[in-house]
RNA sequence: GGCGCGGUACCCAAGUGGCUAAGGGAAGGGUCUGCAAAACCCUCAUUCAGCGGUUCGAAUCCGCUCCGCGCCUCCA
């Protein structure tokens, strides 16, 4: 197996994963702020990263896979006043269609974590960072002090001089430079809070992440992801106060971002009200369609969302699996402890290891599906053996890809039972000539969704 | 204004110095077939936004130009 090669946006190189525990992986992704439907966006990340952890076990690694809720901040409470239920009930709702959303994407559970949850942590973290002198009280409010830190902005690549320029948001005056960010904020009438040293608050956005992750994976944890849009002020943020904090340059050591979904060409985003439920989509193509959709693009670049792409998308996986039912209706179901091919897998394994390069990894796949359909159609008797070892393969690299056998919905063994009397009954009439009969079978199946297909090999049937 | 990313066939998309520029979708022709579908075979970029340069050799490196996008404010 290829040694795993990652894009750090912190040294803007390829650099080899070399995990802090060599056998064990440690990956934080920040989450999402639960104030509304999640939007295919949103699903972007999730897909990706459960391939990414998919592959690390695959490649022998544990991997510890931490994703936090930030279940309190300014959105979260401008919502409960909108749909009049408490800020704790609004974070629920959505965290609970969050969660429901993933299942439908087959994205296999993190260890979630919520900011609420976890007060004693940030509240430690801050008062650590104003005892150091990087942080400073105003009137019940803390900030961090960026000037403290000379290398604030290497995440991102700017300087704290080039930003001044275009900063023009209403300047806090409490704050000593316009880029200090608030870790703590005093609460405001009638908002929840939390008792802490600079009375009844909740925590700024930011500081969650840090303390979050510190908590559950300790110094020099091997990855801290996101989406780009995070790149800055969030991570570059969490860089400062991290290292104030550890008092040493050892928070993450490698950290990823993926690019934006857009949606008529500009970034799908809540603010610019272009967004589309990621649910809506999972309905209308369906799961495998929608993850295949994610998967076919280099996760660091953007990428557009449209219905055809990812009817498009549909119509790819429809092959593979037409393919892969075919040769198990043909040859029977391979054994599960008989070879792959090499070749494949090194293909396979090749493009996931370079940077997790998911349209390689597919492109491998198709590489499996066409040599098999060369096969099928062959007729030559010696296939059997070699087909169960591509069949194998492929599945093995579904697997990976997070395309679960149950996903589309398993029809089981009474189905399978029936569907091989039916196919019989009906090449009976096809002997016998009926073909109006015949036809009308096949025609009322495709209404419930099974599709016939007679060929030399016999009658094949899959869902459409 | 500052920082950054990208422009590869009809559409999507890999490839970032060297065998014939992956793969998918769409399209056209053919084979098979009772029909349909699927599958298979063939066709589909002498060329990688444009112009210069470096090199024995560039889609890949450098410069300029044009176009699109992201961040700099909440964002996955």
């Amino acid at each position: 197996m290829p040694a795993v090669r990652l894009y750090d946006t912190l040294t803007r190189q390829t650099v080899t994963l070399q995990p802090r525990d060599p056998d064990r992986v440690s990956i934080y992704t920040c989450g999402l702020t639960p104030q509304g439907a999640a939007h295919v966006g949103h699903m972007r990340g999730a897909v990706f990263f459960d391939v990414v952890r998919r592959w690390l076990e695959e490649l022998g690694y544990e991997v510890a896979f931490v994703q936090n809720f930030t279940d309190i901040d300014d959105k979260i409470i401008r919502r409960s006043s909108e749909e009049g239920i408490e800020p704790a009930e609004v974070a629920k709702k959505y965290v609970q269609l969050y969660l429901e959303d993933l299942k439908l994407l087959g994205v296999r559970p993190a260890k979630w974590v919520y900011v609420t949850e976890n007060m004693d942590a940030i509240i430690e973290m801050v008062q650590k960072l104003v005892e150091g002198g990087h942080a400073y009280v105003a009137e019940g409010d803390v900030y961090f002090r960026v000037e403290s830190m000379p290398e604030y902005g290497k995440l991102s690549h700017r300087r704290l001089n080039d930003m001044q320029a275009g900063a023009r948001i209403d300047v806090d005056e409490r704050k000593e430079h316009p880029m200090d960010f608030a870790l703590w904020k005093a609460a405001k009438q009638g908002e929840p809070s939390w008792d802490s040293p600079w009375g009844p608050g909740r925590p700024g956005w930011h500081i969650e992440c840090s303390a979050l992750s510190l908590k559950e994976l300790g110094p020099n944890f091997d990855i801290h992801a996101g989406g780009v849009d995070l790149v800055f002020p969030h991570h570059e943020n969490e860089i400062a106060q991290s290292e104030a904090y550890l008092g040493r340059p050892e928070f993450a050591r490698i950290w990823m971002h993926w690019g934006a979904v857009r949606l008529a060409e500009r970034k799908m985003s809540k603010s610019e009200g272009n967004v589309l439920a990621a649910r809506q989509a999972v309905e209308t193509f369906g799961s495998g369609a929608v993850r295949l959709f994610l998967l076919s693009t280099g996760y660091r670049s953007p990428i557009e969302y449209s219905d055809e792409r990812v009817a498009e998308a549909k119509q790819a996986l429809a092959r593979v699996h037409a393919s892969l039912d075919r040769a198990r209706q043909v040859f029977g179901d391979p054994d599960p402890a008989g070879p792959k091919s090499d070749a494949h897998v090194a293909n396979f394994s090749q493009a996931m290891s370079e940077d997790f390069n998911t349209p390689g990894a597919i492109a491998a796949l198709h590489g499996v599906i066409g040599e098999l359909n060369d096969l099928l159609a062959d007729g030559a008797e010696d296939r059997a053996g070699r087909a169960s070892e591509l069949v194998r393969t492929a599945e093995w690299m579904m697997g990976i890809l997070g395309f679960e056998a149950d996903q589309e919905g398993d029809f089981g063994q009474l189905t399978t039972e029936l569907m091989r009397l039916i196919v019989g009954w009906r090449n009976e009439m096809r002997r016998e000539r009926l073909y109006a009969f015949a036809d009308r079978v096949r025609d009322d199946l495709k209404e419930v969704g099974i599709v016939l297909e007679d060929s030399v090999e016999g009658t094949t049937w899959r869902r459409s």
